[in-house]
RNA sequence: GGGGCUGUAGCUCAGCUGGUUAGAGUGCCGGUCUGUCACACCGGAGGUCGCGGGUUCGAGUCCCGUCAGCCCCGCCA
């Protein structure tokens, strides 16, 4: 509608303090229609009891649903975040630089979104997992700091923390230590954090190495607003009696758990559902033990005695979660239990806002046939000390690596990475790689370290996680504008859809038989 | 690829161990009222119970399959 007329002040009696306008009326003197519009699908203007409309229905009818307060808003600071980013590094001197959306498939990490190629019939380009290569090709070039608000595509099953195509600023520098990456995001958080009220921040940020993170909370993005943390009690218990606990020992794992003061009060029916969550999560199962003033209580009771109580500091009324076995299994399952017990019996939390950095990764991961594989991406350079590791130990090579953590979430990742092209080489080929396949794939980022490339390293931040973490909201789905479902379809355009024969032919490409003819497109 | 939850009026939901004509709130349409702001009051329309098959005298309800959404595992360098 338009409406022109006199703004005046309503009566006394009918002013309402609710209403950002609720002082005011217009009296009017001309009413034009603009436009018309139908009955909407779903609400737009809704009581704030009223229940949302399912998420689907929000999604197929995303129009209206942004006209939603909480989404307006969401956006509204979305862009004050890439709008500050933008203006913080360019005043540290960083050049946002695009790179290609059509770039080339890559054999490591995830599947890559692929687009073919209708001049080169059987040929491919993949949509980019991030820049990674791109900005090191930055680096060589001589633009010693680049920044990018990138869109990066990875075509993996998703969650309500990850879409198909999300945003990263992704950064770049020559000639830098990972603490001066670390100054530099501090920095920006601190900048970005500012807009958003309940955000508060304390440079520099806390640090600690991947294996004390893995130690002392089981993961390596610990929330470190909840001081709950693993202890080791594999002398304690190790002849405590407990059959599972002894063979566990025995075959070369740890006895670890967690007191939880006053944990007594969880019930027994809450215990059995943890050992359900741990058990989803991939664990054999969770022990556990209340002490009491008459004894104890929970499958451990039968094995403990006053000292091993004592040697755990436990008093009456405290709880005992235990998991025994590999690292791996007592890291994971008490991870997921910490977690799960901070929800459940809404634990004082420390502080507010955990800012932390996680340093120290182990270059390779080792999966369960003995391969080797990226646990970032195959480009980090290995600390000094332990390079000489690279031929013999492999799965014990620490790289120049920096995750940063936000509450229990990680924000971003990165690395000083290799400029040395023989080091390069040797981690593809620790990878699996031969010498045809690393020319092949990588031939151009080889040759170009081999030209005379500037040390370098940086770190890529998920601008859709910060922003869902700085508003607070459930998902993802809350901070972009149009976002796919968990199946990655777009309701509101309808997207993908199937291509008549013509389409796919021009492209080279032709439909596989088991493909029913009835999925193309009329 | 696997597991779980959900799908009933435009929207949010109820609908028991299978049983007559599937309900409520809200929205929508018509009317009354006209200083309202979740207006109030009166009246009305509106349902492929996601879809397909099966069991049964009878299915919203039970079984099988399938589609869609959400959550999780695998996966996500």
């Amino acid at each position: 509608m338009s409406v022109e007329g006199c703004i005046s002040l309503r009566p006394n009696d009918m002013k309402n303090a609710g209403m950002v306008t609720g002082e005011i009326e217009i009296k009017a003197v001309k009413l034009e229609r603009l436009a018309k519009a139908e009955t909407p699908a779903i609400p737009v203007y809704r009581s704030s009891q009223d229940e949302l409309p399912s998420e689907e229905l929000r999604l197929q009818h995303r129009v209206l649903d942004l006209r939603r307060e909480e989404l307006q808003r969401n956006l509204q600071l979305r862009h004050r975040l890439a709008l500050e980013c933008r203006n913080h590094m360019d005043a540290l001197g960083f050049l946002e630089i695009e790179t290609p959306i059509l770039t080339k498939p890559t054999p490591e990490g995830a599947r890559d979104y692929l687009v073919p190629s209708r001049i080169h019939h059987g040929e491919f380009y993949a949509l980019p997992q991030s820049p990674q290569i791109y900005k090191q090709l930055c680096m060589a070039a001589g633009f010693d700091r680049y920044f990018q608000i990138a869109r990066c595509f990875r075509d993996e099953d998703l969650r309500a923390d990850r879409q198909p195509e999300f945003t990263q600023i992704d950064i770049e520098a020559s000639f830098v230590t990972p603490a001066d990456i670390m100054k530099w995001v501090e920095g920006l958080m601190g900048v970005l954090s500012s807009h958003f009220p309940n955000v508060e921040i304390q440079a520099p940020f806390d640090v600690i190495t991947f294996a004390e993170a893995m130690e002392r909370f089981g993961t390596d993005r610990p929330d470190l607003r909840y001081s709950l943390e693993i202890e080791d009690w594999t002398a304690t218990l190790r002849n405590c009696g407990s059959n599972i606990l002894m063979s566990a020992v025995g075959e070369g794992g740890r006895v670890r758990g967690i007191v939880i003061k006053d944990g007594s009060r969880l019930s027994r029916k809450y215990l059995d559902q943890l050992q359900q969550e741990v058990k989803e999560g991939g664990s054999k199962g969770l022990l556990w033990v209340k002490r009491t003033f008459e004894g104890g209580s929970g499958p451990l009771s039968g094995h403990m005695e006053d000292e091993s109580y004592a040697a755990m500091g436990m008093e009456p009324g405290d709880l005992a979660l235990v998991s025994a076995g590999s690292d791996t299994i007592t890291s994971t399952t008490l991870s997921i239990a910490r977690a799960s017990v901070v929800r459940k019996l809404k634990i004082r939390k420390e502080k507010s806002h955990a800012w932390l950095w996680v340093i120290d990764f182990p270059i390779f991961g080792v999966e369960s046939n003995g391969d080797f594989v990226a646990n970032h991406h195959p480009f980090v350079m290995p600390v000094h000390q332990d390079a000489a590791l690279m031929e013999d130990e492999p799965e014990s090579v620490r790289g120049m690596a920096y995750d940063l953590v936000y509450n229990g979430v990680e924000f971003g990742s990165g690395s000083i990475r290799n400029h040395d092209p023989s080091m390069q080489r040797m981690i593809f080929k620790t990878l699996g790689l031969n010498d045809e396949e690393i020319d092949s794939k990588f031939g151009f980022l080889l040759k170009t370290l081999s030209s005379g490339t500037p040390p370098h390293g940086g770190i890529a931040l998920g601008v859709d996680r910060i922003v869902a973490e700085f508003v607070n909201a459930l998902s993802l789905r809350d901070v972009i504008a149009f976002p796919k479902t968990t199946a990655a379809r777009g309701l509101l355009e309808g997207c993908p859809i199937s291509l008549q024969d013509k389409d796919l032919s021009e492209l080279g490409l032709t439909r596989s038989s088991e493909i029913s003819e009835s999925r193309e497109m009329e």
